[in-house]
DNA sequence: TAGTCCTGGATATAGTATAACACAGCGCCC
DNA sequence: GGGCGCTGTGTTATACTATATCCAGGACTA
């Protein structure tokens, strides 16, 4: 029923998780017709390899910085442009950064669960949620072009950290 | 069943919206000992003139052309950061922009359909949508600070005014 | 009257995103 | 093989959005 694994485990091999999501964009792809050059191949590593939202500028210094490319804003958004049209990842818009798309084979809403403490992104893909959403643009005869779902607060992991677990404060640091 | 009327309906006297908004607004502080200074008064009602939203930068143009008021960028952010933490204005964040709150005295989650086209911005507060977001979130263990549901797309005027009315395309201009 | 808090003015800077032009590589077609 | 158009990227400049920091003045309080 729910088909939506955590986009962060505690612990797995996330290494696996990067060289997972380079195999699977490049067979999309390849079937689309779609060119994934050695520069979107790279920025998409860059995105999955944090784990959690990444911003264009941080991606824009990883390039300089690790690779060596002389590179500029544009770069970066051009390439960012491109995973997303192919769905391979998405822009979390609450905080101007992206994260890797767990599932770029099924098109689905976007549906997110921020973490404010350790920033991890949770990808849902309810039904539930996207039916009283299209319920709701039906009965105002909207037509849904894009959905955008984010929710903001504390994972599991961090909330079982707090005592008594409150919402609504920033943590001591 | 349906709480929630348009932010902007196609014919209505909109100066008795602002009016009105600022009335509650008034009260509203009052009763909870929050100061609605000329300046946040004003900012409020430059949020809810436009009957759309608006950008931070945009009411700042107002405050100087209009009031002839010395204002910089803090200015404004500082009244709307004052606004939307007395829940009299929303913020919109796939836009960067902002509107007026439509019902301030019931605290409600963030939901909003938002036309493409004609940028009017409707805000929602359904049961259904906020239930099936808690829902999965209790699954996950996951505890909500704030719920953001952005939902881009064509209000009915403007998809009525398409032919064909395409979904993913712009408008001819 | 002094101390304190709140509000907003002023300056500077940080962070995010795009416009516009240049150029190289590639496939295509004659 | 040369011209052509297309795509992808480099390059420069600029626009747009947001915050940090310091300060002045008024309101409230002791």
């Amino acid at each position: 029923m729910a088909k939506s694994p955590a986009l962060l485990e505690a612990d797995h091999d996330h290494r696996h998780c990067v060289d997972n999501a380079l195999a699977v964009a490049t067979e999309l792809c390849q079937r689309r017709g779609a060119r994934l050059t050695v520069l979107r191949r790279r920025v998409l590593e860059l995105v999955w390899r944090s784990h959690g939202p990444v911003g264009a500028y941080e991606i824009l210094d990883w390039l300089r910085s690790e690779d060596g490319r002389t590179a500029a804003p544009p770069t970066v958004y051009r390439a960012l442009d491109f995973l997303i049209e192919q769905r391979l990842i998405h822009r979390i818009e609450s905080l101007n950064a992206f994260v890797g798309c767990i599932d770029p084979i099924n098109p689905h809403t976007g549906q997110y669960l921020i973490c404010r403490d350790c920033r991890t992104v949770t990808e849902l893909d309810d039904d539930g949620i996207s039916h009283a959403i299209r319920r709701q643009a039906q009965q105002r005869g909207f037509q849904i072009g894009q959905q955008t779902v984010e929710v903001h607060g504390l994972c599991e992991n961090c909330a079982g950290k707090k005592p008594g677990s409150e919402i609504g404060r920033q943590s001591a640091s």
